[in-house]
DNA sequence: TCGAGCGTAGAACGGTGTTCGTTAACGAAC
DNA sequence: GTTCGTTAACGAACACCGTTCTACGCTCGA
């Protein structure tokens, strides 16, 4: 009893509740379900410790920053992509894209980890073990090393920003009739631009807004890149 | 002479100095500045409104909020791109890669523009007339109008995260020097991966980081891209 | 039994975008 | 010429953010 009896009233001191341990694993638990059910914004370190009942301060003992985490999020989510079990000369190209479709499938079905993985260089493992996966097949494709390297930058940055587009245009919960607003009024925007300086904006007024919201565009996308990937195989 | 004379000490009135109006160029002007001079970050209300000696409520009198500012900055940007003065159906995937790379200078001159640029929709005057420009490249390259019109969306993706990814890199002003440091301290990282996971990974630990801060894996790109819609041209 | 060390967590710091309510300026109308 | 109404300006505040400081309990080794 080393608490003097005049001192202010003492706290009722609340009993620490003999809780599960802190983990990295719990943390990223955690904030996983807040990515996925209400998106990257409602990923912060005072939310996460709220939904573990904790304060922000006790997540630093095992996350170094919100980046770190954002990137602990990025490979948990690179976790569940499934790959082809052998890359198959015969076929890489649309492996390739197999693959490319696999990844924004993931990225979609956890929506906001676009957000966290955009302007990072994905180093957590299982993030790594798809870029093997991506130098396999472009191998398989006779691509010179360079332009493999090259292509494992580009291929994730591209399906990243298109999942991000996705993501800022779904915010807020838009349905899908507001999403048919929104492009009907740009498409009314583009029409309503002056013929004279704008008169192929204004002749593919319906072309530019087509596609907005399913999968057309980003099959457009990685046809363009497989194509032009092709173009630089070696033919011995 | 409304005022009671026993009245709580009237605040000393500071005399509201006639300054020039406040007005969206003036706001767009100093967030500009603020955007080349210290970054993206450093663009915030207050930062803006005190390089204009106001108060950041008065910003929002003449521009919505901080995503229209954005959009205002982008559109600044955009103005100071150079187009080739006529489409010519000879040379145009020659043009388009040099549309990209002024695009990309552009970028490069204001650091951070990408940032505000990234997951919007470029709607601004500026922004569309190089929109238009580029649709004249691709229709001279006689592209499907989808194809030119999904084309327009894909060429500034790719601009922009590739801009955007330097720019994350060179943030808190790094020298060539700590970026060098970084590259190694990655291909050190790649290098000291289990081989018989990794294998590719680590044959190309070279490849994979080279490149990272020239020009070399930009002109990749736009190669590639360059590339892959050829193939998508109509060839009548 | 007693420290030492570590995980925990409350409070605070300095920042953000945005909104509220008041104040000052100016043009129109009486 | 004086009042009135509108509007821009703006200080203060709100609700957040990431991060750090510091103190407190608990556990474990000596």
């Amino acid at each position: 009893m080393t608490q003097s009896p005049w001192q202010p009233i003492s706290p009722p001191k609340p009993p620490r509740p003999a809780k599960a341990p802190l983990t990295r694993e719990r943390i990223v638990d955690a904030a996983m379900r807040l990515l996925v059910d209400h998106g990257y914004d409602a990923v912060s370190m005072r939310k996460v410790a709220q939904e573990l009942g904790t304060g922000q301060a006790s997540l630093y003992a095992h996350v170094a920053n919100k980046s770190e985490l954002d990137q602990l999020l990025v490979n948990r989510a690179a976790e569940q992509m499934e790959f082809p079990a052998e890359p198959d000369p015969e076929r890489w190209q649309e492996q390739l894209k197999d693959c490319m479709r696999e990844m924004l499938r993931v990225m979609r079905a956890n929506p906001g980890v676009a957000r966290a993985a955009i302007g990072q260089v994905p180093l957590g493992e299982q993030a790594l073990l798809s870029t093997e996966k991506f130098l396999a097949i472009l191998k398989a494709g006779n691509l010179p090393d360079q332009a493999a390297a090259w292509a494992v930058d580009l291929i994730p940055l591209y399906v990243t920003a298109v999942s991000f587009e996705e993501t800022v245009q779904s915010a807020s919960a838009w349905t899908p009739a507001d999403l048919e607003g929104y492009v009907g009024r740009m498409r009314s925007y583009f029409e309503g631009l002056p013929a004279d300086r704008f008169p192929l904006t204004l002749a593919l007024a319906g072309a530019l807004t087509s596609g907005s919201g399913g999968d057309e565009r980003f099959e457009f996308g990685i046809s363009v890149i497989t194509a032009g990937l092709a173009s630089l195989a070696e033919k011995p």
